[in-house]
DNA sequence: TCAATTTGACCGAC
DNA sequence: GTCGGTCAAATTGA
């Protein structure tokens, strides 16, 4: 455990806001641009800006980080993934052929949540079940890593939303111990940086209690927002670059993130995409 | 033939 | 008793 001291936590919070409003500036003229006719140039100028946001919120990533994997639990609610399946060492019936239901229902877990488009995240799945959930339109889906046999334990639950079914809330637990975890590597390079900024986003996601939800934009912010901006002018090149840029964030036009808290509030939001 | 998916059953948590 | 997570047999497809 770290204790960090009361001036540590002032310097730091002070970091992270200030990087915060760093980022905030960023996607403010990010947004001004997008309002602007499309051309090569404002396309270029574009993408420099999203990539300084992304290096923001990587940053106070890194900051909220406080200093190791070691802690990464501290940020997220506690809980093990474990004993999600039966240990041999509570076999309380003699091993028999069928086992089914020899699992304890998933408490609190090392888990996170994203909204995509797309089902797809770039790793190798299996589909194990499907569910029917109450009041839910649409059956929930269980996935688990391919590479299970190896002793990776992740796995996913991917449901579409009632009233967005082209978005996908996928629901992650546990992180990837395989090597060959990605089918093609997800690294994004950033030339303005120091080579140690070299990122493997998997990596940094994983680093940060497990959650790639960097709020982009905090709840208030998004009902602020104007959401006739993605519905009058979405721009679909920059949203493929920004998406390209990390699928394993949450990406979608006018959210690009959000977090766990809000995701409530969030599914009740009137936004459309094209 | 083998790997992936589907689907009904099982059973712990609530 | 209900719901949700998982198992594993059956099915499908490459």
């Amino acid at each position: 455990m770290s204790s960090l001291s009361y001036e540590d936590l002032l310097r730091k919070r002070k970091m992270v806001m200030g990087e915060l409003v760093r980022g905030k500036e960023t996607a403010t003229q990010l947004k001004t641009l997008l309002q602007k006719p499309v051309n090569d140039h404002r396309s270029v100028l574009a993408k420099e800006l999203s990539v300084k946001v992304f290096r923001s919120f990587t940053e106070i990533l890194s900051m909220l980080n406080y200093g190791g994997g070691a802690n990464k639990r501290s940020l997220i609610a506690g809980g093990d993934l474990g004993g999600s399946y039966c240990s041999g060492e509570n076999n309380k019936r003699p091993r028999v052929k069928d086992r089914r239901g020899c699992y304890k229902r998933r408490k609190t877990s090392d888990s996170w949540t994203t909204i995509s488009p797309a089902k797809e995240d770039g790793c190798a799945w299996r589909k194990y079940g499907q569910k029917i959930i109450l009041n839910a339109k649409y059956p929930r889906c269980y996935f688990r890593c391919t590479h299970k046999n190896q002793g990776c334990k992740a796995t996913k639950q991917v449901q579409k939303f009632k009233e967005q079914p082209i978005l996908y809330r996928t629901t992650y637990f546990g992180h990837h111990t395989c090597r060959d975890k990605l089918r093609t590597p997800q690294i994004i390079i950033d030339t303005d940086l120091p080579d140690s900024n070299i990122h493997c986003f998997e990596e940094k996601s994983s680093q940060v209690g497990g959650g790639s939800n960097i709020p982009f934009e905090t709840k208030e912010d998004i009902a602020r927002s104007d959401m006739s901006d993605t519905k009058s002018s979405p721009d679909s090149s920059l949203w493929h670059d920004m998406k390209s840029l990390d699928p394993l964030m949450v990406w979608s036009p006018k959210m690009k993130c959000f977090d766990m808290e809000g995701f409530d509030e969030f599914c009740d939001l009137d936004f459309t995409l094209d």
